[in-house]
DNA sequence: AGAAAACTTGACTAAATGGTCAAATTGCAG
DNA sequence: CTGCAATTTGACCATTTAGTCAAGTTTTCT
């Protein structure tokens, strides 16, 4: 469809380029409106082009809606392949915990995409999940399960507590409105700021080994 | 449109239970597919009727989901207003996290109705959040804050405290294809049990006040 | 029974929106 | 400059869907 064979001109990184900006205004509207609230119209205005252009560099909605999610889950992934086996289990729980934390607030976009996509049945990232996803955790949950046998990790199912955590991290991205409503006047440094304190309090202290 | 003066005779009474059993298909549509992909169509079918009757029990798309989330709405609170500030703190709040894990379980459709309304941006309940649901997590956060003051919690932001809680507990209804992904051919039941020992043993003891 | 009110629905309309296309424009190689 | 390929877009089409309506059917009341 785009490649040519051969030593890939110019053409094709204007033609990156372009997709690169269309799918980054993609990810801001379907990150408010999820999918099918989200027009091409609107997808194309804020992108600057009209929407055959649009339709020019991708065959239809769902071709751009899955580029969109490609381009995001490997940033979005990063963080949990960091846990190291051979650091102090705290502070690398912790350490996780706030670089999450700090995801969802610099881009709060990708964390709703995903949360969008995931309410609607995860229809495009099924398959995703139940492979990469799963082999990675499974992965990290080797490390946790590890630090808990030698008795520096409280014992939890590691699972679970990986889900915890990304539950309580994406929760201030996803639920911003919410957020905001409870929290009141706070400013948005402080809140993120108080979020992350009671966060770590709880969990580090949650999970310190039993003496 | 639909009161007549006086003793609100049987006619009130079909009409009351003819628009739950449309509130109650409508919860089922809206909370899979959300408001823009959810269909009157769909609606009308699920409750067993043709769309225009649905249309005669209410004016429009809008006034049922309004009706869907008023009458899921005091359900979903309830938990929260059950603290009671002369308990044993530990044992009010890992009630209060079961309960609402009970509920993630047996209600999520009710779950993912909000969790969907609030990432669109909460265009429908935004007042309540900001009235009646802020004043009542104020009203459970000096409760909380009472608690640390008096040396019976370790000291956290009390309202972060709940978000928590509400994240961790909403994210297994919210969430739930991640959640099977991730944690693959568990039954469903052992799902929860270990969900709430995890996040029982992680929070209670995180909260313990400290020695 | 008979009239009136409540209810039901098939058929329709209007608007929104994903997608197509042919004609125009732009950029570039020879 | 010339011509070809890439790009752009206005106009258009087809489908979906919220909402209307008139013509029925059922229920209630006397």
């Amino acid at each position: 469809m785009l490649g040519h064979g051969g030593s890939e001109p110019r053409r094709t990184r204007i033609q990156a380029a372009k997709r690169a900006s269309i799918v980054k205004a993609a990810l801001e509207v379907f990150s408010e409106a999820g999918y099918s609230a989200a027009t091409l119209e609107r997808i194309a205005e804020a992108a600057g082009i009209s929407k055959a252009s649009l339709l020019y560099y991708f065959p239809g909605k769902e071709a751009v809606y899955v580029a969109v999610l490609e381009d995001t889950l490997a940033f979005w992934l990063e963080p949990l392949a960091a846990l190291d086996p051979a650091g102090e289990p705290l502070e690398e729980i912790g350490r996780y915990v706030t670089t999450k934390l700090e995801m969802s607030r610099k881009r709060p976009a990708a964390s709703r995409l995903f949360a969008n996509e995931i309410l609607a049945g995860a229809p495009a990232i099924g398959g995703f999940l139940k492979g990469p996803l799963k082999e990675l955790v499974d992965k990290e949950a080797a490390v946790i399960s590890g630090w808990i046998a030698e008795g520096r990790l409280a014992p939890v199912d590691p699972r679970h507590l990986i889900m915890m955590i990304w539950a309580v991290t994406q929760h201030y991205a996803d639920f911003d409105p919410q957020v905001q409503a409870v929290l009141g006047r706070e400013a948005a440094k402080r809140r993120f700021a108080a979020a992350r304190e009671t966060l770590l309090a709880v969990l580090l202290e949650g999970l310190r080994p039993r003496g």
